[in-house]
DNA sequence: CTCTCGATTAGCT
DNA sequence: GCTAATCGAGAGA
């Protein structure tokens, strides 16, 4: 029988440690109501960003600009960015108020409406309709009007429909495309889950 | 104002 | 494996 899943609330978003947080958002449910229509995904992959320390975060040493505003703000909300002119890329904002944490959302399994995801990815395999950053705001229809949404509000949220997520099927791998940031760039932040049942 | 370059992807060799 | 596509944020003058 299909729970209806609980969705996340305040303190699930709260973590103030973000590597903490990017393994706890995998195999929950990321669901977004659109114009036409209702998309969701459960998430596979995962980088951490921050805090002010981390030099691959956007708010690195407490940057405050319009763009990375959003991350200094109480976890529980979006922020979405346009990458290399092209792409959006979607955050979980997690952790405390005027700290800046985040959570990268790589990948995603399509797990409702694909017939939609069809339509927005036309051509393409299953397999890849959420698989990369990008491909999961295309497939999901995330943009930058989603810069910062509530993440416990209609239009976009998470869901914990009980999925346990096994350490030993979780791998741990630098963040990608993050050379810029010397020794950060080395940790080992981004998560990857490859369930056993896929 | 000008310049650089990016938390990527798709298509081609 | 290689790289064009494509544009705004951020930094410096």
């Amino acid at each position: 029988m299909k729970r209806p899943g609980r969705k996340l609330t305040r303190e699930d978003f709260a973590d103030p440690k973000p590597t903490r947080a990017a393994r706890f958002f995998l195999g929950k449910f990321l669901c977004v109501q659109a114009p036409d229509g209702y998309t969701e995904g459960m998430i596979t992959e995962t980088e951490a960003y921050g805090d002010h320390r981390d030099a691959a975060c956007h708010g690195f040493g407490n940057r405050r600009t319009a763009r990375t505003e959003i991350l200094f703000a109480p976890g529980g909300v979006s922020y979405v960015y346009l990458c290399y002119g092209l792409h959006h890329l979607f955050n979980i904002i997690t952790g405390p108020q005027d700290s800046p944490e985040a959570v990268l959302i790589r990948a995603v399994q399509i797990t409702g409406g694909g017939e939609i995801v069809r339509q927005r990815r036309p051509g393409v395999a299953k397999k890849h309709w959420a698989s990369g950053p990008g491909r999961v705001c295309t497939a999901l229809a995330i943009g930058m009007h989603h810069y910062g949404s509530d993440l416990m509000g209609e239009t976009i949220w998470i869901e914990d429909r009980g999925v346990k997520v096994p350490g030993r099927e979780v791998k741990r791998t630098p963040r990608i495309g993050v050379d810029y940031a010397g020794t950060w760039a080395k940790k080992p932040w981004r998560f990857v889950w490859t369930p056993s049942s896929a």
